[in-house]
DNA sequence: CCATATCGAGAGCACTGCTCTTGACACTCG
DNA sequence: CGAGTGTCAAGAGCAGTGCTCTCGATATGG
């Protein structure tokens, strides 16, 4: 396999450097990017690029799948030891500190959707890591008899929340499913908040404001 | 003035539909429309529409005020009569059914910042009519006792919050202008992850989830 | 009525995403 | 070791973009 990935490694050497390239240039142009100007920078021509990339948005595409998967690892790793009132902050500081550290690309996977770009499968195993990461927090607390589990969500709704409690994670309470899924959507929330200046002028202790927010989601879902 | 009106009634007129046009087609094009594209659609010379809007993000931040005081006429009116609880979920509900019926100029408002693009001050007016609906429930309502007030917050991060509670809501306990930027900001997540796709495949029954969400930050501000 | 300000149209510049063709290189098989 | 094959970069070209400038036409106000 070496002899013939001479070729193969040069076409992933410089897959990966037209990626890094086009997410520097995010930084500027956003979702936007000019795949001419990223080829300018790596010194070649831009239909060059398209032997690696078939189109902008493909290119844009693998950038959107390296996002979710760093985020996921960023958040599986905020996990960590500790209570689980620990682990829950832990997550949500590692989600936010990787999105300050990544801001762009938050925006790319966070932000308004492209008109006319439609996500491929592939991006939602990736993208649910990091949801998942915080919703494992909670099941395992109420396993431990940790949080109160509370009433039982009725209607259509509690049924649709059965179904999904099933899927991604077996035996856990739906309600517990629902509050963890807001807790993740309040999260998100407010590092794009941060992250997208709705904070200026108003808030500059971002970190004690986030922290307070996710503390305030940890107690409503029922950690005791 | 009717007099002089003539000339100046046309211009607000053609201007008006320019941004008419403009909003059409961010539902395609989102946030880079195509200055040009709305020209040919209006039957004009893409260089006139420059007599009306000097660039095209002079256009987009039109469309952004707009859209904000939209939105904030929306929360406004949802506040209506009721219960404290009630006119809570109004203007929630308001918020929700107006980005549901104007989801792309949700996207320009709440979406990722364009970048390079800086939004000039009349824009953060209109921005905060929105979050101020909510907090003046919040407001009434612990003026009439039916909100727990709650433990102060402390360190910088309260006293920050105090210099906030002074302009937005003399009077008002911080914690409380804390809780209701971040039910601002949970309800904002809400709406966006709705919105952006993040539901989709997982959760149908939408109207139920939000307002087990918003309920949920009902009860954690602290209404009783 | 006439000077002035305003306006629309068109040409033009530099840029974009993307396609197609051409020629060079590396690899594989006989 | 040499011929054939697949892969690659480069360049030209097309249609579209934001924006500027110039040039006539029209309405406004003295």
């Amino acid at each position: 396999m070496t002899a013939a990935s001479l070729r193969a490694r040069l076409r992933a050497e410089l897959t990966d450097e037209i990626k890094a390239t086009a997410r520097r240039h995010l930084a500027t142009d956003g979702a936007n990017l000019s795949l001419r100007a990223v080829a300018r920078d790596l010194g070649m021509a831009s239909s060059a690029v398209y032997r690696y990339f078939a189109s902008r948005d493909e290119l844009l595409t693998a950038l959107i799948i390296d996002a979710y998967d760093a985020l996921g690892s960023a958040a599986e790793a905020g996990a960590g030891e500790g209570t689980y009132e620990e682990r829950w902050l832990g997550v949500c500081h590692a989600v936010r500190d990787w999105a300050l550290a990544n801001p762009y690309e938050w925006a790319l996977i966070y932000g308004s959707p492209v008109p006319g770009y439609r996500a491929p499968g592939d991006t939602v195993g990736p993208a649910i890591r990091a949801v998942l990461a915080l919703g494992r927090i909670v099941r395992d607390a109420a396993d431990a008899g940790r949080v109160d589990v509370g009433e039982p969500i009725p209607g259509r709704l509690g049924e649709e929340l059965a179904g999904v409690a099933e899927r991604a994670a077996p035996g856990a309470p739906p309600q517990l499913v629902a509050r963890s899924m807001a807790g993740w959507i309040h999260l998100n929330g407010a590092v794009s908040a941060e992250l997208f200046g709705q904070l200026d002028n108003t808030i500059g202790e971002r970190r004690e404001f986030f922290e307070f927010q996710m503390r305030g989601a940890l107690s409503w879902i029922g950690f005791r």
